[in-house]
RNA sequence: CGAGCGGGCGGGACUGCCGCGCGCCGGACGUCGAAAGGCGCCGGCGUGAGGAAAGUCCGGGCUCCACAGGACAGGAUAACGGAUAACGUCCGCCGGAGGCGACUCCCGGGAAAGUGCAACAGAAAUAGACUACCCAAGACGGCGGCACGUCCGCCGGACGGUACAGAUGGAAAGGCGAGGUAAAAGCUCACCGGCACGGCAGGCGACUGCGUGCAAAUGUAAACCCUAUCCGGAGCAACACCGUAUGCGGAGUCGCGCCGCCCGUUUUCCGACGGCAGGCGCGGUGCCGGUCCGGCAUAUCCGCAGGUGGCACGGGCUUUUCAGCCCGAAGACGCGCGGCAACGCGCGCCGCAGACAGAUGGCAGUCACGCGCCUUGUGCGUGAAACGUCGCUGGUAAUUCCGUUUUCGGUAUCUCCAGUCUUGAACGACGGCAUUCACGCCAGCGCGUACAGAACCCGGCUUACAAGCCCGCUCACUUG
């Protein structure tokens, strides 16, 4: 999956205020449907409904290594959730990364991140989903 | 070995799978388009963080503001000589301070232009006279004398003279000695110290040594201040271009006076009122980012939202034009030469990441290094203890030989007992698939591998930093 990131700053205030809402000891989760979605879709050469995320890591959990590292290990579990499961497409996505996220290994953060995405209804039921894993 | 001083290196490595940014190439794919091509997708190749990328403290390049005006304000620096594009940086050197020394210092204009401040203590704080010392001269008072005067002698206090002594203080207007005096004082002299010099010698110079002269001079300039030198301001969120048809926000299309054209209302006219293009003056506003002078502008302008460039070395040439070639460059590396050094010159060679929610990563494994465990080990080594054998010491019984009448003494062999780390004495050698302990090594297991992420680009400074390594020098000792 190719990231679409948000750059726009009233984006992530309206999903912070508005957004459904599920935290974890490394991440907080924002959603928010997205109403550019359609408009997208017809502009995307492919044709598909996609998701826009925005990856925030705040001064507070450290300096600028310990925020990249942050933001890079959400983007893997991320990536790696998108491969294995089914996830709604056509939403704002804002994760902001707490300070645990700087220290666990990125498994504990995609189970984190798997835990937040579940409470706040972004999964599609499928059938093979837990096992597509090992099937792959 | 020990204790230090100065400087430098270093910044984990590899493999596999899955990913990211940028560039190039390919594609029979998707989409937009008339096409060229754009955007995307797929595949391949190349490339992708630091010594500090950090702090943003200095200096430059670059950009714009009016190519940068005048004055003032303000800021920075401060011995001297050099290096450099430049610097507050670097090198050398001078004086001072610290250290036995290697060496170090966020030590370095002016307090004989002025203003201020100097707590407490102390008699006194930048000048004075409290205690103290002194009556030689002068003044005053008292007493006495006679030659009775503008006289002489004695005494007094301190009007007066002095600043030697007085426990303080960072500092008491040089120190110490001699002379000198009524008492004293650089008042005079010798030595020492200080300051000055258009004196001599050395050095490019700061300065040093010598000489001559002088007696004025407490500290503080990180108090104001003075002197010399330098600095226009802001910064890539600069700035330029394309879009500005659009949205949002802000300021405004102006105020007063005078002149005056024209129009309207009213009016018989004069005149009054209103409107309006223009001119002059004053003001306002904006810009010339501190202020003033001076200048420009005055109707639309400014700011924020998008994209491209700046910008990933720069420039030039060319029918290989998504390419090729050439030249240059405060840049990196190597070699040579010059210089004590900073650094310079010449040659060779390289010429190297670039986003805008911000790429350079995630996971697994192997290895390296460090630390811990080592009651994890049929592991290895060393040491100690224990054990065994031999030796040795003491005792003991028997036997041989010698001395001896015998008791007994000596000597050698040997039995048994006790001992062989501190004693009365011995106090050593060897051994082990075997016991215990300690240390080290090797495996094994666990943990750790710092500080920290380019954002226009260079030169410095400062600060942060795990383990490890290297070079030069100093002091102390000669075996703990």
């Amino acid at each position: 999956m190719k990231l679409y990131p948000i750059s726009e700053n009233h984006l992530y205030q309206k999903a912070y205020k508005n957004g459904r809402r599920a935290s974890s000891r490394s991440v907080t989760v924002y959603v928010l449907r997205d109403r550019a979605a359609a408009k997208l879709k017809k502009q995307d050469p492919a044709g598909r409904m996609i998701n826009r995320v925005g990856i925030s890591a705040s001064k507070k959990i450290g300096g600028a290594v310990e925020r990249n590292r942050a933001k890079r290990v959400i983007r893997e579990a991320l990536r790696q959730i998108d491969r294995e499961y089914d996830v709604k497409k056509g939403w704002l996505v804002v994760i902001a990364a707490r300070y645990h996220a700087t220290v666990l290994k990125m498994q504990d953060v995609y189970r984190d991140l798997l835990y937040c995405l579940g409470k706040a209804e972004m999964l599609n039921e499928r059938s093979d989903a837990p096992q597509g894993r090992t099937e792959d």
